[in-house]
RNA sequence: GCCUCUGUAGUUCAAUGGAUAGAACAACGAUCUUCUAAGUCGUGAAUGUGGGUUCGAUUCCUACCAGAGGCGCCA
């Protein structure tokens, strides 16, 4: 059992109070859980004293809070658990049913930036907590394979064939507003598929596009079990539109249809105050009898609910997008009520230069391998006097790099905006990935140290396969406080939808583990404590390793 | 104009209504003949403003100020 629910219920047993909020004390000097009495600290601490339960220590009270201090025993069995079960130390059941996870959604004829990073950081994370937390999760994405800016790209590449794929969309970008009727008869042919020429070049953009966003998956550790087009959600979603529209309006009338959208100025819209307050009105078919992706949203929904039998949907999107999911969920609850409850819109921050919003339109934008690749070179350049192949080298600066900017992204609750400053916000020091990286590197060789140290030290390499004892005067230290944690932290991550609890926490946990190095000699046949040293550090590096999987990010054998 | 979100050290971020508001970067000073110095140890510095609820508010409510995003034919 968890020991915070044990020592929940020995209290609530001993007071026989129904609830109390045990928590952690921000300093380790007051305990590893408290909670708050007032004045009845003394009156209700001292039966607690008196009937205390093995795993706890001590029980002192001190300015209205009862503070408790778990035992040594605790904190080596908690060692040696984690190093029996490893990854399945932190396996959760809070977490159930099955999840549909939508995030990074590039799309095909764009670049993926840096804010596909982000959401790709966020989205990947949160899928692999849910996933251990107990919940069986389907990745997917969702491509805009359709729109204007598929458009605009066409057309850029019929004027300048010589231009890539990419510079193609700046070049129809930049002339949107000189060739506005031209662009959207592209439009209006790319979604009727009526002229051969343009579907060839749509093909092949297409194909480019996704071909390159596979490769940067690869990259970021994600692996999708399914992608969705906005082509295909189109027309599902116009059809849904068409159906449940006011029936003197609609084209294909029939009886007991729902009046959920309507007409208006020739266009389709859905009145989303007339369902839920504080939403708005919003166009899900236009003028042209092209659906927006309004439509093309609810087209998406139901493609998903015919291929996934789901208990929960989450879309993760920047959160610019908010009040469209707020009225096109409104929208989807009422054509399939039996998705109401369902549907989660995760949002994060978003991702934004020094001088203000990124935007693609002006070419002010970073893309994701330039970005990727800048500070690939910048880990090189560390790396340089190191003896490493060049072989590991580039291996290493990948990992490291690509840490960095997880770490980077993940590192704050999600809501929040990341100003991003090149030089500033990428960092290898402090409060960083390579930091977390290197401190598991470094626990590892502690332990590849330990094992061949001395063939005459045979008790210390016996202990990696059983209980390691803690000498008697072994004292209990911070780093103990903090390995018994990660499970529940784990837990929250989960819960609330939030990565950084877990970077905050491996974050403290190397800080305890790397003073724990500055102060002891680990590795030391003549020390008898060594032995559960050498469990400490192995305990360290496994949750680690498996944290930091957690947050998609890779582990480097030497850096 | 309306709606939503956000205001914490110089900077970037933390803080399940609770204890002396934590880190990191930057600055300064220590620290490698000893398991990886991308480390460790130390020094200074912050809750936008005014009310309210509470034994207790960075956290909840309210007004204001400041910033960001959104608000019928982009995604």
């Amino acid at each position: 059992m968890e020991i915070q629910k044990k020592i929940k219920d020995w209290i609530k047993k001993e007071l026989k109070m129904e609830e109390i909020i045990l928590m952690h004390p921000k300093d380790l000097q007051n305990g590893d859980f408290s909670f708050f009495a007032g004045d009845k600290a003394e009156e209700i601490g001292k039966p607690l004293s008196y009937h205390k339960i093995p795993e706890i220590e001590k029980v002192k009270w001190v300015g209205g809070f009862i503070n408790f201090y778990l035992s040594k025993e605790f904190f080596t069995d908690s060692v040696n658990e984690i190093n029996k079960e490893g990854p399945k130390f932190a396996k959760a059941t809070s977490g159930k049913g099955k999840i549909l996870i939508d995030h990074t959604a590039p799309n095909p004829f764009k670049e993926f930036h840096i804010g596909h990073l982000m959401n790709n950081a966020i989205g990947e994370s949160i899928t692999r907590i849910l996933e251990v937390s107990g919940a069986k999760t389907i990745p997917v994405s969702y491509h805009g394979d359709m729109g204007l800016h598929v458009a605009k790209t066409i057309w850029g590449k019929i004027q300048k064939p010589e231009l890539d794929w990419s510079g193609a969309y700046v070049y129809g970008g930049i002339n949107y507003e000189n060739h506005k009727e031209e662009i959207k008869e592209i439009n209006k042919k790319i979604y009727e598929k009526s002229d051969p020429k343009i579907n060839k070049l749509y093909e092949e953009g297409k194909k480019f596009s996704l071909n390159s966003f596979e490769k940067i998956y690869e990259q970021l550790g994600s692996k999708f079990d399914f992608h969705f087009y906005e082509s295909e959600a189109g027309q599902v979603g116009k059809k849904i539109v068409e159906k449940n529209m006011s029936p003197e309006e609609s084209a294909n009338v029939d009886d007991g249809v729902k009046k959920i959208f309507e007409k208006s100025n020739g266009a389709v819209i859905f009145r989303g105050e007339n369902f839920k307050p504080k939403t708005h009105t919003r166009v899900f078919v236009n003028t042209d009898g092209i659906p927006t992706y309004e439509a093309k949203e609810i087209g998406l929904a139901k493609l998903k609910k015919e291929k996934y039998i789901y208990d929960k949907s989450i879309t993760i999107t920047a959160n610019e997008q908010d009040s469209f999911f707020d009225v096109v969920e409104v929208a989807i609850g009422e054509v399939f009520p039996e998705l109401k409850g369902k549907l989660l819109h995760l949002s994060h921050g978003m991702l934004r230069l020094p001088g203000g919003k990124m935007s693609s339109r002006t070419g002010e934008v970073i893309m994701a391998e330039s970005l990727i690749n800048q500070i690939k070179m910048k880990v090189e350049e560390k790396l340089k006097d190191r003896e490493l192949s060049p072989e590991e080298k580039k291996q290493i600066s990948e990992i490291v790099a690509i840490g960095a900017i997880k770490y980077s992204i993940l590192k704050q609750a999600i809501g929040g905006d990341i100003i991003f400053d090149f030089d500033k916000s990428i960092s290898f020091e402090g409060d960083s990935g390579p930091y977390l990286q290197y401190t598991a590197v470094r626990a590892n060789s502690v332990l590849e140290k330990s094992k061949f140290q001395n063939p005459n030290f045979k008790t210390i390499f016996k202990f990696l396969n059983s209980k390691t004892k803690r000498p008697e005067d072994f004292e209990i230290t911070e780093l103990e406080r903090y390995i018994y944690r990660f499970p529940e932290v784990v837990k929250r991550a989960g819960e609330e939808y939030a990565p950084h609890y877990i970077v905050t926490y491996l974050t403290e946990l190397a800080g305890a583990f790397n003073s724990f190095y500055g102060k002891e000699r680990i590795v030391n046949e003549k020390d008898l404590s060594s032995p559960y040293k050498i469990a400490l550090t192995r305990a360290t590096h496994n949750i680690l390793k498996f944290g930091l999987n957690l947050l998609a990010i890779k582990v480097p054998d030497k850096m």
